[in-house]
DNA sequence: TATGAGTTAATGTCAGGACAAATTGCCCGT
DNA sequence: ACGGGCAATTTGTCCTGACATTAACTCATA
């Protein structure tokens, strides 16, 4: 099989580099590269110039070129092999799996998102709920319990419990707005997060808030989040409507 | 808030590096590392030596150092912030995400897992498994459907299209071991998969196969696979028995 | 006592160079 | 025509060095 032809970026995608700025230099060129991924202007398979050509272009070192690439190789969207290159990887690429809350996707999608606050309520933690967020069993939670529709239609419900800090949150702003959003408002840097998605029915009462029979199957998922400084955040037990929602991941091996 | 305390890694950690041979300085550090985050003889909220005091210590540079510690941050298993260190996550996370198989996953969980091929024919590829492999429609495909289960309980069907490169994959060789095993040895290296998770309910067929009641829910998975040279080797269409099999991922945000 | 500026310590970014390893493709000899 | 070996290409790893940015701490001053 024939090697691919190296494609010579074109120069404009990398005009107007912001060496001062506060953007670091090996973002903005991965911001570009995805954009002209996304955008078809590179098509899969393309291989792209070497790092070595490509940085002496750009007046860059190879190491902030490099990991620019890295970026997107890690994303899932450029495919690197010693010896050959770099390439866009074939298949109608991705969109990022990120730490992204239900209704910042929902906005994303161009959906109408609204919440309705069923319960809220500083309880006691109990075993599970102290484990998971890593607190004194019975110390101070807040436990809510929120009803997510989309364009009017339901869609998933969504009970979170949060450590002593956050136990002020109010309830008319849950209403409004997000909770990922509330909290990194107060300057919450969310650092990781472990997810657990299962299955399950529905019980009557979730049937009933989602208006499907009761029958139906549930996709629920769990996930424990934590902030920059190691601390648990959230507990979130989720329960979607499974015709209307699914989860997207990328995997990446390396 | 007091800071934490420096904590020296004990010298035994890292004696005996390889510097000439195969395995990279890096991976090596950072295995090791691991070894001591998840054998808990580095604690939760641990803050480690600084890089350059541990790189000056082991005799590297700080860039190796530095890369070593990413692979854990990337892993959740560390946290690290400007002005302040990188400290070892408070709660009990770990277990990595990577591309594994449902078969290497039971394995390393301790369970005996075996598999009863239902289906193994060659077809031409209709419209969605064409478009989803990356080939013309009509050209020739292998599916698959597989039986597994687990200490000989059902857990799942596994549904699997491959493109033609693959359809002499041997009927019993799939009955003895698992795909990705079988495709590993061919050569294929992979590289970045596609997941999206759902739910539904069973139909009538595979309530009788894994044994459930007919008005069961199931966990639904859907993956397309690339190797490392950015083709699609796979795509696998399962549904597992939500009592039995649940998702676990871990998210890392940047 | 409280506030604010400066100091210190740590990670984040970037440069430039060197060699190793993998893969391809060409050339040459048979 | 075919195969083997060599050279070119390209990414992978590792080094040294420098400066920027952020957060915590210290201490002088109002």
């Amino acid at each position: 099989m024939a090697r691919q032809p190296e494609v010579k970026l074109p120069a404009e995608l990398f005009r107007d580099l912001e060496r001062s700025g506060p953007v670091p230099l090996y973002y903005q060129i991965s911001n570009r590269l995805e954009d002209a991924i996304t955008s078809g202007q590179l098509p899969a398979g393309t291989r792209l110039e070497n790092e070595i050509a490509l940085s002496e272009r750009l007046g860059l070192s190879r190491p902030t070129v490099r990991r620019a690439i890295q970026e997107l190789v890690d994303k899932g969207l450029l495919v690197r092999r010693r010896g050959i290159g770099t390439q866009v990887v074939h298949g109608q690429v991705s969109r990022k799996v990120e730490l992204t809350s239900l209704n910042e996707d929902l906005r994303e999608s161009g959906r109408r998102p609204a919440t309705t606050v069923l319960v809220h309520e500083v309880v006691p933690a109990d075993d599970a709920v102290a484990r998971a967020l890593v607190v004194q069993p019975g110390s101070p939670t807040l436990h809510i319990r929120r009803l997510r529709t989309a364009d009017g239609t339901p869609l998933a419900i969504l009970d979170n419990h949060l450590p002593e800090a956050y136990t002020d949150l109010d309830r008319e702003d849950l209403q409004e707005r997000g909770l990922y959003e509330l909290l990194r408002e107060r300057g919450v840097v969310f650092s990781v997060a472990k997810q657990v998605i299962g299955a399950r029915h529905c019980t009557a009462k979730e049937a009933e808030l989602l208006d499907v029979p009761k029958t139906s199957a549930a996709l629920t998922m769990s996930r424990t989040a934590f902030d920059n400084n190691g601390m648990a955040i959230e507990l979130g037990e989720h329960c979607y409507r499974p015709d209307l929602y699914s989860f997207e991941i990328m995997l990446v091996s390396r």
